[in-house]
Order: C-alpha cells, then sequence, then structure tokens
DNA sequence: TTAAAAATATGATTTATATCATACTTTTGC
DNA sequence: GCAAAAGTATGATATAAATCATATTTTTAA
C-alpha cells in the first residue's frame, strides 16, 4: 500500500482531525482521497441517524476515500476519527491524473479494489448466514490479524463495546452478552476496553459453518 | 462496459453452458476472465451445502469472474448458467498482460470495481439493518432496473422463488410470504415465475429507513 | 472539579424470521 | 411418456436476536 504515496508525494496537504471528529459524510461531494498518517478511522454507513455498520477500521498507512473514486462523485460511506489523527489530503483531480498516467499505480489501486471486495462480499455473506456469535468471533480474529496485539496478547486497538456490535452488525446488548460468555468460557480476557484473544481456534471454531 | 471488449478481442475462446451448469466454484484456481455474450449467470457465495447468498445476476454483455483479479489466485465466488448461455473466455496471463500495457482498461476496470464495492457495503448495510420486506422491495427494484420490463410491465428475468430468496438474503418461506402479501396489496403482480412491479413508489418505500 | 454525557452492565419482554411439516404442482431427465 | 426431482404453497412452532427498561460506571468538556 505505501508503495503508491510517493506517486502523489509532492500535492499532498496535511490535516488534523480530533477524536470523534469527521472527515467525511456519506452523501457529500468528493473533494479527494486521504492517506492515514496516524490515528485509527473508522469508515461506515448509516441507518437512521442512530444505526450504523461500520465496513473498516483504518490504521496509519491505508488510504480512506477512495470508495468516492467511482462514476458517482459522492462519498458512499462516512469516516470518523477515534483517536487523533493526522491525514494527508490529495485532490481527486490531482490523484486522478496521475492515475491516468502511472498505470502501475492504477493497476495496484484495482487489485487493491478487487481485494476489498472479496472482503465485502463475504462479511455480506456472513451477515446473511452466521450467527451473532459466529460474527462477532469473526470480528475479533480480523481485528486481531489487522492490528495486532502487545506483549500481553491484548488487541492494539481501543473500541467502545457499540463501535465494535456496528462492526460485527448486532446491537451493543447482544455484542455484550456474547463476548461476556466468550469471556467467562475463557475464550477471551476483557479488562475495560481491552481484549485478547485466549483461544483463536476456538474463535475460528464458531465463526465456521455447522 | 463492452468498451474493453475490442482490447482482448484476439485471444478469446467460445464456451457454452446449459441451465444450472457450474461456470466456476468458489475455492478453484482462477484460470481466466469470462464475458457473458448470451444468457443469465447467477454469481453467489456458499454458505454450507444448502444455503447461498447471490451476489448478482449477470446478462448479456457482463463480466464474470473478475472478482478472481485479486493476490488470491482463487475464485471467491461461485457461478452458475441460469439458462443456456454462452461467454467467452480470457485466461488469466493474456488478460493482466493486457491491462498492463493498457491504461485507459485498467482504468475503466478500476472505476467497475469500485462502483462493485460501493453496491456491496450498500448492500452489506442493508443486510445488516433492513428488514426483509424492505430486502425484498429492493430486490424486485433492483432487477426491474437491471433486466427492464416487457410491454406487459414483466421483469425480463426467470428466477426461481428460492434465488429470489437467496438474493434478498431471507429464506425460501419468508420470501413467499413477503412477495405473496405485496401481490395482495397490488404492489406486484404474480403469474408462475412472472413478477410485474405495479407500484414503484410504494417499493422505494418500503425499503427507505425508517 | 464537577455536572452532563457517554458507555457499560444486565434482566425482562417482544418480535421478526427461521425452521419444521406436509401437500400439491411443475419441470426435468431417461 | 413417465418417474423422480425440483419448485411452489401454507400453516404451525421455535428461537435468535432486537428492543425496552433501568442502574452503575467512566469519560468528557465547561
Amino acid at each position: 500500500m505505501k508503495d503508491w504515496l510517493p506517486a502523489i508525494d509532492s500535492h499532498r496537504q496535511t490535516l488534523a482531525y480530533k477524536k470523534g471528529e469527521t472527515i467525511f459524510e456519506e452523501g457529500m461531494p468528493v473533494k479527494g482521497i486521504y492517506f492515514l498518517n496516524r490515528g485509527k478511522v473508522k469508515i461506515y454507513r448509516k441507518w437512521g441517524h442512530q444505526k450504523q455498520l461500520i465496513l473498516h477500521f483504518a490504521k496509519e498507512g491505508d488510504i480512506i476515500g477512495y470508495r468516492g473514486l467511482a462514476n458517482e462523485s459522492i462519498y458512499p460511506v462516512s469516516a470518523m476519527a477515534l483517536e487523533p489523527s493526522t491525514l494527508c489530503f490529495v485532490d481527486t483531480v490531482f490523484f486522478e491524473t496521475t492515475l491516468r498516467v502511472n498505470n502501475e499505480l492504477t493497476y495496484k489501486l484495482m487489485q487493491f479494489y478487487s481485494n476489498e471486495l472479496q472482503y465485502a462480499e463475504r462479511r455480506m455473506r456472513n451477515l446473511a448466514h452466521m450467527d451473532v456469535k459466529g460474527r462477532v468471533a469473526e470480528t475479533l480474529l480480523m481485528l486481531k490479524k489487522d492490528f495486532g496485539e502487545n506483549k500481553e496478547g491484548i488487541i492494539n486497538i481501543t473500541l467502545t463495546k457499540q463501535d465494535l456490535a456496528s462492526f460485527a452488525g448486532t446491537t451493543y446488548e447482544t455484542f455484550f452478552r456474547m463476548i461476556n460468555e466468550m469471556a467467562k468460557q475463557k475464550i477471551v480476557r476483557l479488562s475495560g476496553k481491552e481484549i485478547a484473544v485466549l483461544k483463536a481456534r476456538k474463535l475460528k471454531e464458531l465463526s465456521t459453518m455447522k
């Protein structure tokens, strides 16, 4: 992913966001693409005013806003900083010009989209058929894989239970019950917002079709 | 979509499939990409042996198997002909070589993926938050938009109720009840496998968040 | 530093939707 | 042309998960 940064290195503009600040919102016109230098960001789609489905948690090095590079020039998703974050912004016109002349970059981005599409469609299938406990299990495995864990085995991302639930595609209450049950069975260890996976094998099992 | 056909016109190979025949299956190694010349194809992800989520119905002119063009060289989805279909096949190596030299084609394909991703993520959100009646309503609107309707207003695709249910992300029984209810309310007209949308406005309303 | 807001925790209740059961009809393959 | 398989149709029942209610704790911002 980092490989394409040099190509647009010149035209960048650095922006800082506080925790809870919105970077862009679905329905807003696309102005450019963002690269996350520092911090963590959630990408989500809203449903009504209260509900949302979190599609992705972005970390340092990730690009954000690429979903807007389609025909529609409107963001199909929203992005909010989960901690103080620094992003560099490249306006669409320049980015697209770069893509037009840099075939390698375009090819990489295309492959990247292809992977994202695979991931989205797998999750779609899971939302349709996997039970909530399975989705909670998968959520934890995904976070562990994407963000890693420290020496104590604690996953390197701090999230509210509500955000975890919105990522798993369920309600806060149900998520809480599920993860609590897993804690009782010593599959995970919880302490405040810290989560450690103790039995990855068991989680894998829970997220496998029965 | 048709615009990129000429670029690979030479290396093609024509294949015919009967109704119900599998074109490729998830987990199989990717050999190439397909262009649907004639017929209709369902693209789906399996869950266990009985269940599936249909991601997309492809029609004449559509490309199929593009999801395999990521890092993994394994099809993440399956494809099955819904009626006698003719496809033209282009092997991955040649297609990728073409992409490497044809920036315009790569750019178009990238945009195409971006659109697909938007679509997938919107459906993801719907599976998480929209009720089944809403999803059934949206399913019908989408089919009407994608396949059009004849003079009598009948949608130009013939599907089993089971496939319709698998596309809406529900069971056959629930789908049946929902669409039946819509027929009683004169929102749609049913006759065998024929479906006509009578009140698109009402369907739109049902698929809007409450 | 303190009041307000957000997040956590958990029991009780409701509801949407899946599952099960069964009969009938249409389609398909030999 | 006919038997088997696939699809359609519907009622009854089960259940997973959402919703509601409420108390406590933690975090945030003035």
